[in-house]
DNA sequence: TAAAAAATTTAGACTTATCTAAAATATGAA
DNA sequence: TTCATATTTTAGATAAGTCTAAATTTTTTA
């Protein structure tokens, strides 16, 4: 088995791996609050365990059992959060911390009676698809809302921000996942958005919100 | 916050301490499977944490604020043993180690709210009694089988055993969590019990499962 | 294409938790 | 009450994961 750092670097190679063919150290110390020695030290050992791809002052890839085991926690992570908020009645903004923890709880029969538990759910709290018990699942297109024109509308799928201030902002504002909108304006000085909910609602966010906002067409 | 290792020690004196005043370093190495000079090491750090009253060569005792910590842990491990039961079908004899890791997910928050998701069990699978919020519960008076005579009859509340083969044993056997037995005969020769389980099933056990095996009248 | 700058790695140190072997203390039997 | 034995602690090592500072390699820029 892996350590709780080995663990913590596999996913993070793989979510910085999602946008860029290679990871560089640098990135994966500041996604991990750390030093690039600490790194170095790390990738060693990864590399030695053929979890990943790794040539000194090149970057690193996950290899495919590398790839595996981050998905597995990937798939813990999302299905504890679903937990959390489905079943325990947390807020979607509250429950990253308590998964970053859960998603180490090693059985791997836990997690997929987990999964059967709460009816097999494709999508965590805040949209992210949920591997099946084979790692399998797929990403759906979505584009930032700030891509889309006037009259154009779709449906809230995801976030690119997971913050809990975020978070809190979109619920207040009823921005929340499942969401039908329509856009209303777009207002050239700014790039702000003005757009309707469901019908309803009418309100208007800044271009950085509607930048992390994903929406499925 | 405290680490993995220390609250293992905590609970560990805890469970020891219940059936002796002052707890030695020897007994608690074995009951970790751990050297005694690492529980010294240890030992020194929890009494600068004030968690254990220490002194050398004189064994230790926990502190209020250890014994807290220590409820609190037990208050999770059963609470998970609860909801991996009753909820994720996992038999009596496969929770343990499950519990062992999510006893250590720090969020008050979440062991409260699964508390209550699940109604405020009171005890777990294995008939311990599991602590309230604020750490209260109350043990009963329970007794060994072993020590009924015959025709004398109670329910079956809670085990001295918590190993999978005795568990599995007592499964097979129906000898669960709340079954009404009544003694039909004790051989002197080797002490053990014929028993009628709630007033059909008869069977026939060793002294050593009824010395396991506890009794409330 | 050769410096300068940026990125990465190495060297050496620290913390936590563990170990073995040796020393110190306590206990209990003669 | 003394000495043999059991228990406990100390001393010194080790492994994982981290850090700072220095050295090395790559990349950029002039
Ligand atoms: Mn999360
Ligand atoms: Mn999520
Ligand atoms: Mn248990
Ligand atoms: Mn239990």
């Amino acid at each position: 088995m892996n350590t709780l750092a080995e663990e913590n670097y596999l996913k993070c190679i793989y979510h910085l791996g999602i946008d860029a063919a290679i990871v560089s150290t640098n990135q994966i110390a500041a996604s991990l609050n750390t030093k690039a020695s600490s790194v170095t030290d790390m990738l060693k050992k990864l590399a030695d365990k053929a979890l990943i791809n790794y040539t000194r002052y090149q970057g690193v890839t996950l290899t495919q059992a590398g790839e595996k085991i981050a998905v597995g926690i990937i798939r813990k992570h999302r299905l504890w959060e679903y937990f959390l908020v489905e079943k325990l009645n947390f807020k979607w903004d509250q429950v990253h911390d308590m998964a970053e923890e859960m998603e180490h709880i090693s059985s791997q029969e836990l997690v997929d009676r987990l999964d059967e538990f709460m009816g097999f759910p494709k999508h965590d709290p805040h949209g992210d698809p949920i591997p099946d018990c084979n790692g399998r699942f797929k990403t759906p297109e979505l584009i930032p809302l700030s891509t889309l024109v006037v009259n154009q509308c779709g449906v809230i799928s995801g976030v690119r921000d997971h913050t809990s201030p975020f978070l809190q902002y979109l619920e207040k504002q009823q921005l929340t996942i499942g969401k039908k909108i329509t856009i209303t304006d777009i207002i050239e000085y700014d790039h702000s958005v003005a757009l309707k909910i469901e019908t309803d609602k009418e309100i208007h966010i800044s271009r950085e919100v509607a930048n992390n906002l994903l929406i499925a067409l």
